[in-house]
DNA sequence: TAGATTGTTAATCGATTAACAATC
DNA sequence: TAGATTGTTAATCGATTAACAATC
């Protein structure tokens, strides 16, 4: 909270005029939903305040961490007491942009749009949906979840009229370069990527989350080979190890 | 290639016993799966040979990163002519375990369920869907994308009789432990976790990815609000700028 | 006040990049 | 052979952890 020095210099980069989202590593920024999962934990159990060592055990990161990630926004905390959890959550929520209630739309009605419009993974975070896009005609006029499916032609005029943040997009990974192109022209300045090929574009008009489903699975199937092969390895060893 | 000096000395740790996935840091594994989309890619384009050079423009990293990455593993390219890509994508599929045929159960019969199941992922990276499993008696009995649904209460005998290596989970958040830690009885040795909480596991014993979507969302919130932040103040800029 | 715990700096660790000798 | 490009070592960079003074 020690900042009144700051304003001593007027030169200096002026990074007490915006008291949100400096700029921050990627890293930490990637961490701060986590935070904020297990604080709505910490919430739902009951809990008012909580130290950064108590956190720490909780998520299995080191305590440093969590007070060096908390630093690069100010101060939550306070010393000899930890952190008050509600306030640390709305903090986060705050950063988070959660309050800020952006919009977004859907871009493909099949499987994986649906599945996504249905749950409660939107409403949660503060983002509203406000309509889904299809290129077939049995599916327009169609809703789920309360979310009416429109015809992709009405795409653009849509964008236009409404304000649309976020694109969600869950079509043919061939129309997914078209697509954000298309809707980087219309203002929308986020796209969340369920197409699997990651999206050319430029940064600093549109941000770009490419989700790679299969990148995960594939992962997964590493590690789960190389646990087959520890254990075949492991009961080799058993075995010489028997001998000796 | 030079690893005749490696025999000399029968006391050495002995990484030339596995051909395969030696201890390799996860940040390298992470973009395995990276390589193998766009080498996808390059065979789809009919392309024969690649440099790390070329390599690297096309998936915006460096050359440099490319090498290092490969060499954890062995020399899969050839001084002043590259890489061979049908090589290459071999050596990576076998690193990652395609060929392995690995196979596994979806727990959880919801949107998202069905949504996997009928999608193309699984089948294109090598992994059998054995099953679908649910407890909701309505559901028991169809059939998603080929895949019967199997009554939850079958599960422990069906893992048992068959050889299942990945559970993918699917059901709710609630669940997740308790079912996992079943599943870690029963030989599962990994776990695509899709409920939004992650799991407490012995990571010597099971693999556990957590996929937390809703985390990616708000990592994409966070930098759209960062975006318009940027356009205001730009905005702003733009004006005292005028006026100087 | 004494104890606890943050905020913050310094040290360590790991990952990425650059450079170049090896070699095809 | 000369040119190209890898494999690999060394340098740089960034992220994590440790330590401790500040302070509630």
């Amino acid at each position: 909270m020690n900042r009144s020095n700051s304003s001593e210099n007027p030169y200096r980069n002026d990074s007490s005029d915006r008291c949100e989202r400096p700029e921050v590593s990627p890293a930490v920024i990637r961490r701060l939903p986590r935070y904020f999962r297990y604080l709505r934990e910490l919430i739902r159990r009951g809990k008012k305040r909580v130290s950064s060592r108590e956190f720490a055990n909780m998520m299995h990161i080191t305590a440093s961490q969590i007070r060096q990630d908390l630093n690069c926004f100010g101060g939550f905390g306070q010393q000899g007491y930890g952190y008050n959890v509600d306030y640390l959550y709305e903090k986060i929520c705050e950063l988070l942009g959660v309050e800020k209630g952006l919009n977004a739309v859907i871009i493909g009605a099949g499987d994986l749009g649906r599945a996504l419009v249905r749950s409660s993974i939107f409403e949660k975070r503060g983002v509203n949906i406000l309509a889904m896009f299809d290129v077939k005609p049995e599916l327009v006029g169609q809703t789920f979840g309360n979310v009416k499916i429109r015809d992709m032609k009405e795409l653009a005029d849509f964008c236009i009229r409404m304000p649309v943040d976020i694109a969600v997009l869950t079509l043919p990974k061939e129309a997914a370069e078209e697509v954000s192109k298309q809707l980087t022209e219309q203002g929308v300045t986020g796209i969340w990527n369920f197409t699997g090929k990651d999206i050319e574009h430029d940064a600093t008009r549109i941000a770009v989350e490419n989700v790679h489903l299969g990148d995960s699975l594939m992962y997964l199937n590493y590690r789960v080979c190389q646990l087959s092969e520890q254990n075949v390895l492991g009961n080799q060893n058993s075995r010489k190890d028997g001998k000796g």
